[in-house]
RNA sequence: GCCUAGGUGGCGGAAUUGGUAGACGCGUUGGUCUCAAACACCAAUGGCCAUUAGGCCGUGCCGGUUCGACUCCGGCCCUAGGUACCA
């Protein structure tokens, strides 16, 4: 074989690992573990593009890279098959979505395949698999059958909860649960009827149902997550949402809250990701107080506030126009105004409020509560800046310290008192938490930080208020109105909710004729047949959110097909958790969070040894797309070269990329491509059409989408993933250009001409390499290993480049050498490594050899190029010896003619040696 | 508005701890080979001035620290992503 043939290397070595099981990984104890993962892809119909492989090859390399050096790698790939676009296309067309799902799978396993990744397939998992969504359904049924105690600070058994309030009724409970729950004795627990009970307990468990209100998306026909919202339209598909109360399974992530804030920081993870779910978590270390209200004296205002520092600031109160006490106090003077206020308020969608941000409204009840300390009548107000959903839906206004409240006294004439020093209420409010506390009664002249004790002292003594600590974060709704998700193994009895037995897992999706809602607005699953346990009792009939299946699959790869347990102990005991995980930042509050909670329940349960899943994460860089396009003159069918065009009137329009080279139109192509450029006219400069170009984000409409087959079709998988990875740093964004793939592929073709002669023949020497051969290997073999190592994978690439061109020059045919190269080159090239490996003589892969060490006596200089620069300017090179004293160097420095040039009779006021880097002569 | 990341040739990017700015690759130009083209190979390639030697300018902008700044500090501008009445 002569030439450099990538298309039947790549196909061979790809059977070969595949009928070797090349990268089969089980427990060996002998060997140090790494557990390497990528975000479980969701198989859409479109297949991958170019973007899709790159975090899988940076995943590859480095698993392929440790398996070299020593370790037990584990590098699994599967699908997160539920989901609603393969629902959305069933509805369309009626075919079954597990149908279309599987020949998705089927397109990107070949696609993957071709890419030629160490993946160990025995591993595949697949959510909509019974065999795995049995599990996620256990799951459910173990937080169904939680409590979150505070005191332990960790989930328990249900059990454990019907103990205490057997014995104690509900006091002395320190739980996570609901706002509201309800009060009762031991004796009144033990006369409670099945229902009674089964509502109290879903005040604690964390699972639990309950009413809720929901983002409800009409067009999707479904609930959505938070976090599937944004700007009050759909994640996916962009429909509006509106809110909705809907009785909903919801998880108790809020329990969970303190520890994934803390658990941020044992983690490796991007900044911004850290950032965003400390956002989300939302954490206020703050107050509780009530206010009592004028004239009833059996009402009172529960506010939470950050800044009790400031209460004797506070000029009103503002209540949510949802909030429950706004009818009972409202006087009836203001009745009219107040009630129209909060009809308009409520059914005011999220969109709107969200969109109409900078309109200040609100209505005077009438009604005035008590200030604490003071005694003084403060007015009572509602107004659409306050949140229901957060702290209390009430809040203490001060317009001194506080801007949102400082609008709101504004525009309403309402009266100010400043509080702290160093506020101008010309200027507006003033936020911050520095400066000492003046007209404040008793906590005059402290700074805010001890007022905020004393006070909350003084509250604590007058039990009318307590420190308290809120949470932005909500608990996750869990039910979703579709029919392609896990079925929840929950039965109603008389309206109570029952958990199936284990070993009637797993529920199984039922047939239904269409998958849209029932007339009677039913889920789907309220078209099967018999959609009720055997006893005839109804099943639910919602299903799991998307997220579900993918909160625990990194534990399920280490032990996929256990069919008795979720996955062995000591198995997990051994691969512990993921020690790198990429992809895309866009899973920073939905995945990543989810995984975090359901990894620590599965510990505080026993089943998992590990608090967090994910030690390391990188997020890869989208790869953009680069558009091209041509300019019609407007009401004719010629187009005008791209610098021609300002001289006619014209139309942009986007032409597909696989037509345009270098930004030079495939004229005859263009012709071909749709019937209405048939007839197409040019207006060419310099006989080329050139086209514009812009980058954009990579899709179908805009004609820019490069597909992997395509480019390993020309050049072979090596060469995308060499050039995928040489584009750039691989948490940037960066643009796909086929154009430089060139050089990467002529890489490869010198690598390859190395181990050849002129005539082709492989030809290798046992001739004892040169001194200079041995540095340029062992300088690679250190950078690429230091590259990796920090997951730069763009700079390996170069430096392969630079040792083959210099291996070239010293015309090395070495085998001491050129092995050591096949080996560093094999994780980033591992079809072309396999195939000189081979040609080398060695019967096994290149995958079960071991990776060269480096070794620091070749890279010993004797001498030193100085760069002498004159005031930080470099003016010339000499070189030294590397023991030359320094009294010597500074002499032949002055003695340069080029430096006495500079100089030029100027004193040399210093002249700077720095040993192996730089001299400097200051003048 | 706030948080985070970033801004370096025609393009993708390199410079890891403050020490030769532009490695490597693409593109472009010139050349060798060829009937010709492709491939391959060689050379040049930040801008400006200069025949050369060489010089000046140059890492978003302004200022500072330093013998020396793409790198550190202060202020500002721009781009991308996230977030937004969270009391």
């Amino acid at each position: 074989m002569a030439e450099y043939n990538f298309r039947a290397i790549e196909k061979k070595w790809q059977k070969y690992w595949e009928d070797n099981q090349s990268f089969l990984a089980n427990v060996d104890k002998s060997k140090p573990k790494y557990y390497s993962l990528d975000m479980f892809p969701y198989p859409s119909g479109a297949g991958l593009h170019v973007g899709h492989p790159l975090g899988y090859i940076a995943s590859d390399i480095v698993s392929r890279y440790k398996r070299i050096k020593g370790f037990n790698v584990l590098h699994p790939m599967g699908f997160d098959a539920f989901g609603l676009p393969a629902e959305q296309y069933a509805i369309q067309t009626g075919q079954h979505p597990a149908a279309t799902t599987e020949e998705n799978i089927k397109r990107y396993k070949e696609q993957l395949r071709n890419i030629g990744f160490s993946f160990d397939w025995s591993k595949e998992l697949r959510t909509s698999n019974p065999d795995y969504h049995k599990w996620t359904q256990w799951i459910f049924m173990q937080l169904f059958n939680s409590w979150y105690n505070k005191d332990s600070n960790k989930a328990e058994p249900i059990s454990t909860l019907i103990e205490k309030f057997e014995s104690n009724g509900y006091n002395g409970i320190n739980a996570a649960c609901d706002e509201y729950v309800t009060e009762f004795s031991a004796d009144e627990w033990k006369d409670m009827s099945e229902k009674e009970k089964s509502d109290i307990l879903l005040q604690y468990r964390l699972a639990f149902l309950a009413d809720t209100t929901v983002n409800w998306c009409p067009a999707l026909g479904t609930v959505l997550a938070n976090e599937e919202v944004k700007d009050g339209l759909s994640e996916r598909g962009g429909y509006p949402v509106i809110r909705k109360t809907m009785k909903q399974w919801s998880l108790r992530i809020t329990a969970y809250a303190e520890r994934l804030l803390e658990g941020l920081e044992s983690i490796d993870w991007p900044e911004p990701v850290k950032e965003m779910q400390r956002n989300w978590i939302g954490k206020s270390i703050g107050a509780e107080l009530e206010f009592r209200i004028d004239g009833h004296d059996d009402l009172n205002i529960k506010v939470f506030t950050t800044r009790v520092d400031t209460i004797f600031g506070v000029t009103y109160l503002a209540l949510a126009p949802e909030h429950e006490l706004i009818e009972k106090i409202t006087n009836r003077e203001r009745e009219k105004a107040v009630k129209d206020y909060v009809a308009v308020a409520k059914n005011r969608s999220e969109r709107d409020r969200m969109s109409d941000v900078k309109t200040i409204t609100g209505e005077f009840t009438g009604a005035y509560a008590i200030h604490p300390f003071t005694g003084k009548q403060i007015p009572i107000w509602t107004a659409d800046y306050v949140l229901a959903g957060y702290g209390t839906g009430a809040v203490m206004a001060v317009p001194a310290g506080d801007t949102r409240d400082y609008d709101f006294a504004r525009h309403f004439g309402l009266p100010m008192v400043i509080t702290q020093e160093g506020t101008n209420l010309e200027e507006g409010a003033n936020p911050s938490k520095v400066g000492k506390v003046i007209n404040s009664d008793f906590l005059n002249g402290l700074e805010v930080a001890d007022a905020q004790k004393l006070a909350i002292e003084k509250l604590e003594e007058m039990s009318i208020g307590k420190g308290k600590v809120n949470f932005r974060m909500r608990d996750a709704i869990f039910s979703r109105q579709r029919y392609w998700g896990e079925p929840f193994p929950v039965y109603f009895k008389d309206e109570i909710p029952y958990l199936l037995e284990e070993s009637e897992l797993p529920l199984r999706l039922p047939e239904v004729d269409k998958y849209l809602p029932t007339e009677e607005g039913d889920p789907p699953l309220g078209r099967a047949d018999k959609w009720t346990t055997k006893e005839g009792y109804p099943l639910e009939k919602s299903t799991m959110p998307g997220w579900a299946g993918s909160s625990w699959y990194f534990f399920r790869y280490m032990d996929p097909s256990n069919e008795g347990d979720i996955f062995s102990k000591e198995i997990q005991h051994y691969w512990e958790n993921v020690d790198l995980y990429i992809g895309g930042s866009e899973h920073a509050t939905g995945h990543l969070l989810y995984a975090r909670f359901w990894t620590k329940f599965l510990k505080d349960l026993g089943f998992a040894s590990v608090e967090e899943p994910f030690k390391k994460l990188i997020n890869q860089g989208m790869i953009q797309g680069r558009s091209n396009f041509v300019y019609r003159v407007n009401s004719s069918n010629k187009y005008v070269s791209h610098n021609l065009r300002k001289e006619y009137d014209t139309t942009r329009l986007h032409v597909d990329v696989n037509i345009v080279h270098n930004d030079i139109l495939d004229l005859e192509a263009f012709r071909n491509w749709r019937p209405d450029f048939s007839d197409a006219e040019f207006i060419l400069e310099d006989g080329k059409y050139i086209c514009g170009s812009e980058v954009e984000k990579m899709s179908k409409s805009k004609f820019n989408v490069v597909n992997p087959d395509d480019i390993i079709e020309r050049f072979g998988a090596d060469t995308l993933r060499l050039y995928e990875m040489f584009l750039g740093p691989l948490e940037q964004f960066k643009p796909w250009n086929t154009n430089g793939i060139d050089g990467v592929y002529k890489f490869l073709k010198k690598l390859w001409k190395l181990f050849h002669d002129s005539a082709g023949n492989f030809n290798l020497s046992d001739e004892k390499p040169n001194k200079q051969e041995l540095k340029v290997i062992h300088a690679t073999i250190k950078k690429v290993e230091e590259d990796i190592e920090r997951f730069s994978f763009n700079t390996s690439v170069s430096t392969f480049m630079i040792c083959v061109n210099e291996l070239t020059a010293l015309k090395c045919n070495k085998r001491e050498i050129l092995e050591k190269l096949i080996l560093i080159v094999s994780p980033y090239a591992p079809h072309i490594a396999e195939e000189l490996w081979a040609l080398c003589g060695h019967q096994t892969s290149v995958a079960e050899a071991q990776y060269p060490a480096y070794n620091e006596e070749y890279l010993k200089e004797d001498a030193f190029e100085y760069p002498v620069s004159i005031n930080g300017k470099m003016r010339v090179k000499l070189s030294f010896a590397v023991d030359t004293p320094k009294k010597e160097i500074e002499e032949v420095v002055l003695e340069n003619e080029i430096v006495k040039k500079w100089i030029e009779g100027k004193a040399v006021k210093k002249l700077i040696i720095v040993p192996k880097k730089i001299i400097n002569v200051v003048i």
